[in-house]
DNA sequence: TTCATTGCAAAAGTTTTGCACGTGC
DNA sequence: GCACGTGCAAAACTTTTGCAATGAA
């Protein structure tokens, strides 16, 4: 997707299109690897010198806000962010850490003890090896 | 559970009944409320004066690998712990951030994508609002 | 007795905050 | 032009590490 793509679709979910918060939507729509925020930053400061920590942190918050990135919490202590907004799960190797996505994730639906809550959204995490730690565990 | 009793089942998991695991783990047997590290310390420490966080952390190792207890990843940046090791699901309420448990979440079938994987455990997790702040929120 | 565990202090890693300056619309 | 966003520095918060002292088996 180019910059001024970019910038529409930040207006037209009613946010503000500052070059900062199109480096950052852009990065994660092209690299689909479950970022966290400082591998965020390190990528986009090379093209942005001036760019800092605190915007890499306004501007996911923005475009979270603005429901065009997704938080993926699979892993304890960090927070990881998805472009892919399409309702998915997702499985973490515990060997490599390595997040991938699971887009055929079975459709669940609401448990009989949650139907007095008002239930949003719900994620499935899977964990295991992947098929290259697998093999190498062996 | 009495001190006993939790270093009975402590040896019987292969690890040494140290005071300090013990009240560790009777805090989240008796407190279910998917309590965080710190959550922890501050409630032992009154009981133990010298309890120190250090000891937190390797206390609540111990257990994990033990597996007497189980993380619970929901909430960003925060490992929660949770003495309920039955196979359950979990939901946050957006509002006020409580965690409560799912005992009857869906046994979820793993997805064709995953054939080539070793899946050791899934996880389900609910977002929305608690009947208390979906109530206070109109 | 012996080796695992504890507790202290210090550090590392991630995220938040306050505030002056800059910029999209 | 004005409100919103950025960038710096500093702080807050969670977790990890090194090491000497302690204690469970």
């Amino acid at each position: 997707m180019t910059h001024s793509e970019i910038a529409v679709l930040l207006k037209e979910r009613g946010i503000r299109a500052t070059p900062q918060r199109i480096a950052v939507y852009q990065y994660l729509d092209e690299h689909r690897v479950h970022a966290q925020a400082d591998t965020i930053y390190e990528t986009v400061v090379e093209q942005y010198p001036s760019f800092s920590r605190t915007t890499i942190y306004n501007s996911i918050r923005a475009l979270e806000e603005a429901g065009l990135i997704r938080p993926v919490i699979i892993d304890g202590t960090v927070v990881r962010y998805d472009a892919n907004t399409k309702d998915h799960g997702h499985f973490k190797c515990l060997r490599c850490s390595k997040v991938l996505d699971v887009m055929d994730s079975p459709h669940t639906t609401i448990p009989p003890s949650l139907t007095d809550f008002d239930t949003k959204h719900c994620v499935i995490n899977y964990y295991g090896l992947c098929p290259g730690c697998h093999e190498a565990a062996n």
